[in-house]
DNA sequence: GGCAAAATTTTACAAATGTTAAAAAATGAA
DNA sequence: TTCATTTTTTAACATTTGTAAAATTTTGCC
């Protein structure tokens, strides 16, 4: 997935402004297994999803818990260190082997100090995401997992053929054990 | 609470943009029950609490779910009219008397592609929404309703003073019986 | 293909939460 | 204060979801 095209699904910018940005994306890559984001580390960084999937886990007692799962187009960051400076309460965990675009914060918050094209970027970026983390939340205060279970297998049916059962469940916030009863009833 | 006190902690603004930002802001008062923002509705403003209480709520079949509260200094907005320009999900009541500062979004769309301090200023506003949207999402994803019941004992315990328990066990994604059965293990 | 490891499903039982209805307590207006 | 209304708690029972362990299926590698 083109850079470009990301940059611009997240808000329209004029053609200089994109050009700021842009040269200040580098594009990396990690393999299935890495561990990008680490929990109680300042990221300096955000990237973009060029290509693969990734999870957002946080530790709860014993057992790890699935909050966000990430593919093409979406933005992979530490939201606590992005908007407040300070560690992360997640892992990232890259679940294939991933081209990423990435974009040094520090750089990223002086464009916004001195171009007004990217500073409104900046806040479309935070609104659209804010969108989506509060449908996200009324979702899960308003459905069953049953229901979400069935809105993943609409909406992202792709996930659920690529990451496995136990972080799908984790995410729903049910048991494995559960998932797979509503699995069976649904079928 | 002051206006410039309620912009100033989203953001600091240099003087002169926020006199621009508060010369649209206009004051509003509203009774206890009435109903500020509607479902289905695309509002054109969003308020800062001065003075009262409010939740938003929305449908679900029979009954309604209760997924925020609002009280002094905090915003009061439709996100899917603010961001989008399309229709809430959400009715919010008023659960007091309030006073409330408003602000007409198209004014302040405007403000966004003028004023650089005030795009920054709207950009660290979603940013902090977002932050606490995505706190509140994983404290359900990881908090059982006993420890979201403590965390609101600690962190808001006037709101327990000012809120009926049918209003906050929805809010905490459980019913008022088990709520109550809550309340009296705690004690 | 065949084998070992990992992932998923199934089972049986335990614990937590929901439902309905009634009792008790708190609130507010005359 | 008193009474009616609303809110909150309690009780009994039904349903859902979790836990632990075993059985089954899938996956990846030689």
């Amino acid at each position: 997935m083109d850079i470009d095209f990301i940059l611009d699904k997240i808000h329209i910018l004029p053609e200089a402004s994109k050009s700021t940005l842009r040269a200040c994306v580098t594009e990396v890559e990690y393999s299935k297994g890495h561990i990008l984001l680490r929990t109680e580390k300042i990221e300096t960084s955000i990237y973009f999803i060029k290509k693969g999937i990734a999870r957002a886990y946080a530790n709860r007692e014993a057992n790890e818990v699935t909050f966000w799962f990430g593919k093409e187009g979406d933005t992979l960051l530490s939201m606590n260190s992005y908007v407040a400076n300070k560690k992360g309460y997640e892992d990232v965990e890259l679940l294939e082997d991933c081209e990423l675009y990435q974009l040094k914060t520090d750089q990223l918050q002086s464009l916004f100090d001195s171009d007004i094209n990217i500073a409104n970027w900046g806040r479309k970026f935070a609104e659209k995401e804010l969108l989506k983390t509060e449908e996200r939340l009324i979702s899960r205060q308003f459905r069953t997992a049953t229901e979400r279970y069935a809105d993943l297998l609409q909406n992202n049916p792709d996930l659920l053929l690529r990451i496995q059962l136990g972080h799908i469940a984790s995410y729903l916030g049910i048991t494995q054990v559960s998932l797979s009863r509503i699995r069976s009833e649904i079928k």
